[in-house]
DNA sequence: ACCTACCGGTTGACGTGTCAATGATGCTAA
DNA sequence: TTAGCATCATTGACACGTCAACCGGTAGGT
């Protein structure tokens, strides 16, 4: 049985004001950090992160090459998302489309040289950009307490599962 | 003077690994929470959090009324962001345009009461997401944590500029 | 064999965000 | 006065994300 008046401490169903104001804090300042990356990325390589994520995934397959939806879930993509942004790439140039040789279902996504070569030239300033950013932002012990939180909320993510 | 040689202490242009680690799992699951926090909003409400922003400032502002431009500083958004945002929230009856009586090219923001309505809808079920997600998920020492952090990590926003 | 159900992937519609260009209007200096 | 010039706001083009619908093909059950 769970407190049935609402608005008394254990059952309160609402934050606090100063968890609120954390909150708003934290939420709009991680959002803005991650749209300043994004274009730091941009000016420095013309890349988006989302061309970055799928291009460190190729680089790092087996032949510069992956099934489609083996991409999708490595980096956490929903897959028509995936399929959208492929397009885009390969408007671009930086990746290629093929028919999968061994599933007859699947598309097959390689990376072409201009991709490759992309993202070579983006790798350095963007790992710079994530250390001015965020690791010379927070002290040693405040990035330990930022990676527990982020475990934390992850773990409530899942708890809470997809609604 | 600082340190010639990359890849020494103190020197160190990258990010180590652990520190990678804990940037990608930080940025990710803060994106993650987002937008969950947003699919439950519009689940509870139809609103989008930009709905929530602009509705949330209008209440409480004067008259449930603002200039277009006090508007756009207020909940720190580019003048054009706000534009096109307006223009989909007029479309859906939850706020209207007039021209401003007092500044000659000034665009008055007023609230209507079906905006007004769903804000207060939206209002409790969106506190008590916030409680969910992010309040329960830390303890009240990871919490204070997170409101550092964001204070830290805004600070290095700052003093990076614009770029 | 046939119907159905699923699976991998694509597509279209639409909301959202940024950037650059465009009105429209006042302010200031030659 | 008029030629700039800054300011307020809007617009168009485009990138990005989600959702739901769709398509082609394989697998199971009858």
């Amino acid at each position: 049985m769970t407190e049935a008046t609402p608005g008394r401490r254990g059952g309160r169903q609402l934050p606090t004001a100063d968890e609120l104001r954390i909150w708003r804090d934290f939420i709009e300042t991680t959002a803005t950090l991650g749209s300043r990356l994004e274009s730091r990325l941009q000016g420095d390589s013309s890349l988006s992160t989302g061309d970055y994520a799928v291009l460190l995934a190729l680089s790092e397959a087996e032949g510069e090459a992956m099934r489609s939806s083996e991409l999708a879930s490595r980096i956490g993509w929903e897959r028509s998302r995936l399929s959208h942004h492929l397009g885009r790439m390969e408007r671009r140039g930086l990746i290629r489309r093929q028919e999968c040789a061994t599933v007859p279902r699947g598309a097959e996504v390689l990376l072409t040289t201009v991709g490759a070569e992309a993202f070579r030239g983006a790798t350095y300033p963007h790992l710079r950009a994530i250390r001015e950013f965020f690791v010379d932002a927070l002290t040693p012990e405040q990035i330990v307490a930022a990676g527990e939180i982020a475990t934390a909320l992850r773990a409530q993510l899942d708890v809470l599962g997809k609604d």
